[in-house]
This record gives structure tokens, C-alpha cells and sequence, in this order.
DNA sequence: CTGAAAGCGCTTACAG
DNA sequence: CTGAAAGCGCTTACAG
């Protein structure tokens, strides 16, 4: 009735690759190779191997295999919010390129608060991770700092980089920014708004294409910016829409830094009656869905999330290998929308 | 200039315990307990630890940890979707619920796929988690028995579970469609098509309560339903209510299973002229922030997703410390919210 | 193609 | 309140 180990034994008392070993009739370590490294090991021996794997339902420990290897398969994704469709789009692409690999994805979410990203890098650096995937361009000094002393590739998603040695995918915001304010301005509107909430890096960088554009076209007037540092929530969207018209009456289209945002201002022209376009235009970014389909449909600026996901965790997969990729820093664009909202 | 260690040291080059400990002249154990049991540990020596952990910048690793202590602090996570809001609301609930813990999440996304179920959750097991969160109740045979034998404490999210032993957080599928049906009963429609997606489990228990609905006020009619596999999008939805309308012309009332949905079918009236509800009645699930801006605002049923999450979490805490709960199936109960369209 | 030994970095009993 | 020893379950060099 005796178990082999005694009382005192710390085992966890789950199969290990010791006793699929021993079943099979090898060592420890050519078990360990039979799973690993399948092409050194005979034939027979590998299908003596699988099958007491099969047999004694053995599940591999991650954790010791990452301390004796030193290598922890895991990836950290950091993304400053879930609630946001972009950052979604963003984590399926990155679970798309990963995909069968071992890798083990850390996803946290920051809130886009700094401290909380600080807090999130220091646990999760306790993972020992091969890779990290971040969604800014710029962090705070410690976290910058943290990066640095890690040793651990990084690849920047959503802006373009331009620091030496900065690994980064996506697009232009600036450009994209500046194309939107275009657009608006070659349709002739000249009292063109700017709504931005969150007030994160990207919509920074928005609004300094959106001020570049009007400052070209000699449009410049900082009494048509609204900036607000609150979530992008259609609720918000509707009601700056209200804060932007008493601010600016005789403003003729809006830009919002997001489709959220945009949507809230259209829902609220209906409510007051304000034809969208023919009263005020207004347009959006990153096209989500219902862009498409409500009506009016909205202007707003394709972005390729899904695709930055997947070619920043690729590019990151390559890094970790130690290859040396030709390009570090890949420009996926974005597209001009123009539908009938503005 | 030769560093401690020989060269054919395995040693990643990183601080460790020891190093700390060495650094603070007391032993490894020690400085383990001011770290992790502090109170057993005297001040000053408590002290010169932190001290020494701050000079040389160490980082715990936590496979080490996890391996000599059996614990893991990982919280495994399943949901279908990361694309869908409701899921990602459920994320949330959990992460403020797990909080400043040492826990960490490991999110899978299934993409209500059986098979992706099996495989994420036979790779999370090799990290031997604390605790399972799962977002249905019922699995595939494999997947069943994977839990079973792993023997860690799960907890089931969405829908009420009714198995013994089974954990769950949530609220009745059936009876929010039963609601919402009766409610458009209630309001004098008697032709009222079911357009479902996806038919997960909860689209399916909703359509349950809508038939029993239908059923009781005598208006059954199979032909009424339309049920299809595809994700739920806005698109579907608008494609669908054109089918529903071909398929039941004399339709005065629209049930869809999700707001996604539901959007979808309002944009599509909008486009066809079709009043809503003055000759169609729409309604949907889940109230998903454009349900209350639309014109007209969405009929819905709302769901304390995030609240789902939240309490999930926590009682899974409870149950990996050991804790018996008093209540292992928590009704979180759900909101018909009547607005314009229905 | 296969194996005996050592070690990854931490924590657990057990003593004192 | 503190420590010497052993061990968690795997993989890495090194041999043969």
C-alpha cells in the first residue's frame, strides 16, 4: 500500500519525465530528447517514449524546463487597453503569429497609465521573458530603464520609431493626421475642429498632423482644439460634440482622434437635429465596423491592426532567434476612408 | 577580471537569491523570508535585505519559485472572443479582481473553437496553474476530462451551471430570453423572428427561453428562426434581417441574440427605409454602449459582464485558498433595458 | 544514438 | 528569529 516516495517527499505527485523515462526503459534524458529533439533519438526508442507519455498521461513542467533551460518561452504584450477594439485586433494578430509555437503570451493591460505599466514590466520580467511587444513608442524613465537592463529584444507596435536601435511597426499617426486634416480642408471646410480624448501618444501625434495640415493651409486656430484627458467612449464623443459647438460656433467639420469619439458627435447631431454633413462634418479613425454601416457612414482613417500585431510578434519571433532582420522598422500605412459623413 | 563563475557555468549572468543574500550577509533562506513572509524576519536584517535587493537590482524568478514551491500563482483564463466586448469586459472584471495579487493570467482565446480549447488548455496545464476560469459550461469530452484529472478548482462564467460540484458565476441564459421575448409579447408583436450567430452555448440557452416564450403565448413557429455559425458582425446582421424579411414577410419584431447583431439589422432598416419599430420592431443582447445613442435607442437586454469577471475571480481565489464558499452558483441577474426600437 | 552527473534558482521541512 | 541541506523537474554540457 506504500507509495514509493515518503512523507516527506516535496513531489508534486504528478507523472514527471523521470517516471515516463523509466516506463519506457531509457534516461531521463533521452525521454527528454524523444520530445524535444525528436530527429536525435532512434526511432523505436521514440515510440516507446510517446507512448508511455500517452500511457501515464504525462504533462511536461514549464517551469522547470524554464529554469534548467534558461529559457521561458513566454512573450510579454503590453497594451493600454482591452476595451479598445484596435488593441483586440492588435492581440489577434500577435496570437495568429505566435501561433502553434511554444510561445506563451503575458498580455497585460496598462490602463494607459504609466505606473501601471511600470508595475506590469517589473512582474512580468520575473517570467524571464524571451520577447516583450509594447504599444508606444516612449515609456516612462524607469520603464525605459528596466528595458534596458533586461537584455530582452523589443519591438514598439502602433507608431514608427525613430530612436537608434528602436524596433517598431506600424504607421505614420502624424501622416495620418495630417491626411485626414487634408481631406477636410480640400473639401473646403476651414473651421475644422479637433476632439481628442485619452490625450495617449497616438493622438497626440494625431492632432500634431491635424495642426500641421491647418498651419499649411494658414487655418491654424488652437480655439478648435479640444482636448480632453478622459477614455474615448461614444457617451464622451456625444457630449464634446455639444462642448465643441458652444466653444466654436461657426465650426463646419470635426475631426475626432477615434471612430468612438466620431460616433458619439453623429448620434448627437441626430438627437439635435444637425445634418451630418450638410450642417457639420465630421469624421473619425481606425474604421471600426459600424463606420461602415451607420448613417451617414463615416470618414475615418483603415488602420491595419490586425496586421501590426502579427508582423510586430513575427519581427519579434526573428529577434529572438538572433537573426538580424533587414528592416527595423516596417510602415504598414493606413487608408483615407472617405464616406459620407465628411 | 575573471568573473566567479567558470566558463562552463550554466548561470544566466542574473542576480540571484544568493547573490542578495551574500550581499546582506545573511543566508539565501533568509533573505527568501524577508521577502516573502517578512514578518518572520527581524527589522534590521529585513532592512539590509530590501537594501541589498535594491542595489543589485533583483528580479525573483518565478520558475525557480514556482518549481521548488508547487505554486504556480497562475490563473489560467478562457474566453471565446477577444473581439467581442463582452468578453473583453469580463477580462477586466477579472484583472481588477486579481488586482496587485501575485497572480498571473494566462489568456487563451478559444475562438469558440473545441479543438483551440483542447490545445490552449493542454499547454496552460505544463504551467501548472492555481485555478481555471472557463466562459461556458459545458465542453468537449477531452477538455472534460483534462479538468477532471489536472485537479485544479475551476470556475465556470456566464451561465448558471446546474452539474454537482460545478462552480459557476452568472446569470440564466434561458430566462434573459425568455424576458426579452415575453417583453415583445407583452407589447402586442406575435410574429417575432430569433436571428442567432455564432450559436455558442448562451446564443443557443437564449433561444431556448425565446421558443418557451413563443411557446407559452402560443406564437411558435420554427420558421421564425434563423440560425446561423458564422461570428456575430454588424454585417451579418444587417445581411440577416434581409434574409429574416425574405423568409417571413409578414415579421413585425426582430430578436437578435447580441447587439452586434441587432446594429447590424438597424443599419440595414435605416438603409431600406424601414421604420423601426413603427414597422419593425428590434432588440437585442448585451447593451453594448451604441445601444443607448442610436437613433432610434436599442431594445436590450443588459449583462453584468464585468461584474461576471470580477466575481469569478474572486471566487476562485477563495476556492484555491481552500476556502469553502457558501454559495457555488452566483446569479448575477440581468436588466431588460425597453427603449425605442422594441 | 544514448547516458551519468551536475546544475538552473528558489523553497521546504527540520533544527536550533 | 536564523541556517545547512535537500529537493522541485527538467536540460545542459560532456562522454562514449
Amino acid at each position: 500500500m506504500s507509495k514509493t516516495s515518503s512523507n516527506k517527499s516535496r513531489a508534486s505527485g504528478k507523472i514527471t519525465l523521470a517516471a515516463v523515462a523509466a516506463h519506457a526503459g531509457v534516461s531521463a534524458m533521452t525521454a527528454s530528447r524523444a520530445l524535444n529533439q525528436p530527429a536525435l533519438v532512434s526511432a523505436p526508442v521514440r515510440e516507446r517514449v510517446e507512448l508511455a507519455v500517452a500511457e501515464l498521461g504525462y504533462v511536461p513542467n514549464r517551469a522547470a524546463r524554464a529554469l534548467a533551460s534558461a529559457q521561458s518561452n513566454v512573450i510579454v504584450v503590453l497594451v493600454p487597453s482591452l476595451s479598445n477594439a484596435v488593441f483586440t485586433a492588435v492581440l489577434e494578430g500577435i496570437q495568429d503569429a505566435v501561433g502553434s509555437s511554444n510561445y506563451q503570451l503575458l498580455i497585460g493591460n496598462t490602463r494607459y497609465s504609466d505606473a501601471e505599466e511600470e508595475k506590469l514590466l517589473g512582474i512580468y520580467l520575473q517570467s524571464n521573458p524571451d520577447g516583450i511587444l509594447l504599444s508606444s513608442l516612449s515609456h516612462s524613465a524607469r520603464v525605459t530603464q528596466m528595458l534596458a537592463t533586461c537584455g530582452v529584444p523589443v519591438v514598439s507596435m502602433m507608431d514608427l520609431g525613430s530612436a537608434p536601435g528602436q524596433v517598431s511597426v506600424g504607421f505614420s499617426q502624424f501622416d495620418a493626421g495630417y491626411a485626414m486634416a487634408r481631406h477636410l480642408i480640400g473639401k473646403g471646410y476651414t473651421r475644422i475642429g479637433f476632439i481628442g480624448a485619452q490625450l495617449d501618444e497616438r493622438t497626440l501625434r494625431r492632432a500634431d498632423g491635424y495642426r500641421k495640415a491647418m498651419s499649411d493651409a494658414g487655418l491654424l486656430d488652437a480655439r478648435l482644439e479640444l482636448m480632453v484627458g478622459e477614455p474615448s467612449t461614444i457617451a464622451l464623443g456625444a457630449e464634446l460634440l455639444g462642448r465643441m459647438l458652444d466653444q466654436v460656433p461657426d465650426c463646419d467639420a470635426v475631426f475626432c482622434c477615434n471612430d468612438d469619439l466620431a460616433h458619439g458627435a453623429i448620434y448627437q447631431c441626430q438627437r439635435r437635429g444637425i445634418a451630418v454633413p450638410g450642417q457639420l462634418a465630421v469624421c473619425g479613425f481606425n474604421d471600426l465596423p459600424a463606420s461602415a454601416w451607420m448613417t451617414p457612414s463615416v470618414t475615418t482613417i483603415g488602420t491595419p491592426r490586425y496586421q501590426i500585431g502579427f508582423e510586430a510578434a513575427s519581427l519579434l519571433r526573428a529577434l529572438i532567434k538572433g537573426e538580424t532582420p533587414p528592416v527595423t522598422r516596417i510602415d504598414l500605412g493606413f487608408t483615407l476612408m472617405a464616406r459620407e459623413s465628411a
